[in-house]
DNA sequence: ATACTAATTTGTAATCGTTACAAATATAAA
DNA sequence: TTTATATTTGTAACGATTACAAATTAGTAT
């Protein structure tokens, strides 16, 4: 971890309104350097190492604010547990049904906006597909 | 409910290779009847009108069965709540963030599959849009 | 520096949606 | 009718998330 990425991190939160602590400035390097898309458990027993005292209630508060400050997006592709993307960009996500792993696939927002009912006015997409990732399709093939 | 509903619903549910009992009919037809994306608790307290002794548990291994069988899509818009849709169709979900309806739009499935990876297989997808409904934009414009 | 105020973090307990499980009931077969 | 099988039911358990109040930290004024 270098002081530039230390400074990144830092100055992203600022720009997005939200008072760098260590807790914020942590959890949101880790988002940002793991796209794997995260479950809370996964942020929570990583995140402790680096940071021993961290609670379960300021992971969720702080995820909380980092969506409504749209610098995280929430990945509701299941409803049982909830995963977290630092990528706000435009692109939607895969699931695999056999491995459970998740992959981000190029998809550009808002070519759906023209289906939408008029006076309608669309703010997130989400683009969510089920489906066998490339390994399981082929391990399913033999 | 006239005898053809119900025949048509008993139908539908045998060719789906689910055995026809009552719950399952009275579910089946609910859904049918009601296209507003319905959660559990909405389901529950109106069926429980029509069967005083239906149980949540039989709602829920019901839904479950419904999703296994693909005769019903559970929509997984938001992560607190389940909601089901009885239209295996192809379309999309609005909800509106101010009024928390759900809406349908059109939606053809598919054009996504050729931006995912190579080896990737699309099972079932799901586009969730979030925004303002035609009421909700007008009110704030105000 | 010191005292005071506000914001943040923490741990525990509560909440809520969903599932596990075993008993009770209904259905189908012999 | 008996027997086996499937379905339904109620209660208890589970797990993810939130509420809440105390403890800690940071910021500001004196």
């Amino acid at each position: 971890m270098t002081d530039k990425t230390e400074i990144d991190i830092k100055s992203l939160l600022e720009e997005a309104g939200i008072k760098p602590t260590l807790q914020r400035l942590k959890i949101y390097e880790y988002l940002i350097t793991n796209k794997n898309h995260p479950t809370v458990d996964k942020l929570y027993s990583d995140l402790h190492d680096l940071i021993p005292t961290l609670s379960k209630t300021t992971l969720y508060n702080t995820l909380n604010l980092f969506v409504e400050k749209k610098i995280t997006v929430p990945i509701t592709i299941e409803m049982d547990e909830g995963r977290y993307d630092a990528d706000v960009s435009s692109h939607g996500h895969f699931k695999c049904r056999k491995c459970g792993a998740v992959y981000d696939f190029p998809h550009i927002k808002g070519t759906e906006d023209g289906e939408l009912p008029s006076g309608f006015v669309a703010e997130r997409t989400h683009l969510y597909v089920w489906g066998l990732c490339e390994n399981c399709q082929k391990n399913i093939e033999k």
